[in-house]
DNA sequence: GCTCGGATCTAC
DNA sequence: TAGATCCGAGCA
């Protein structure tokens, strides 16, 4: 059990993004039980970033964002699901990234029960009871190494879902794994069912 | 104040 | 392909 050091989320999140990807992230239930998986699939949400909810300042919501890195990020999408960041950077940078979906253990039944950034939260038990709070044991929410990626394995696209932004590729992903949310054509165009 | 649309997902 | 359903952000 080795746990992710401080200067790790103080980088930027475009370094971030791409080493989260093989990291294991766990949750504590109210009634004890630990549900974990890693992660396959992030986007980075960088400060001038038009895509970015911290592009235009600190507002209420966004200001997690504006923490230093480490700590969590929820907001609620299409007034139904959450969204899980981790927040990056130093103090005052606005900057996330976006947890899109984990690999379940193969004991889980319904392994793609992670797969996209609104059922991720939902399988987690994810709300804004945990929006700003640092990832920790001690939160019942954290983060641990798990499995090595090569460079070679991970693929980057155009992030999900955004108008504004979408010529950044600055969505990563673990290549050939079927719990990423949505996979694409090698011209990244038509979306494989 | 009020409107608009969103880092989604599921079912029709 | 539309509907669920909330609320922050910008003022159309």
């Amino acid at each position: 059990m080795t746990f992710i050091s401080k200067d790790f989320y103080l980088q930027d999140a475009i370094h971030v993004a791409p080493q989260l990807l093989g990291i294991k992230i766990n949750r504590e239930l109210k009634n004890g039980k630990v549900i974990s998986g890693i992660i396959v699939e992030t986007e980075a949400y960088m400060p001038d970033d038009p895509a970015c909810h911290a592009s235009r300042g600190v507002t209420k919501r966004n200001a997690p964002m504006f923490e230093e890195g480490g700590i969590c990020y929820v907001y609620l999408i299409y007034g139904i699901y959450y969204c899980l960041n981790v927040v990056t950077g130093k103090k005052g940078s606005g900057q996330a990234v976006l947890i899109r979906a984990l690999e379940l253990p193969s004991h889980e039944t319904n392994r793609r029960a992670a797969a996209g950034p609104g059922k991720l939260c939902r399988h987690l038990a994810i709300n804004k009871e945990q929006n700003g709070l640092e990832f920790s044991k001690l939160n019942q929410i954290w983060i641990e190494e798990g499995i090595p990626i090569l460079p070679a394995d991970i693929q980057t696209s155009s992030r999900i879902g955004i108008s504004k932004g979408i010529e950044m590729q600055w969505r990563f992903y673990i290549k050939n794994n079927s719990f990423v949310s949505k996979q694409y054509d090698t011209n990244n165009t038509k979306e494989i069912k």
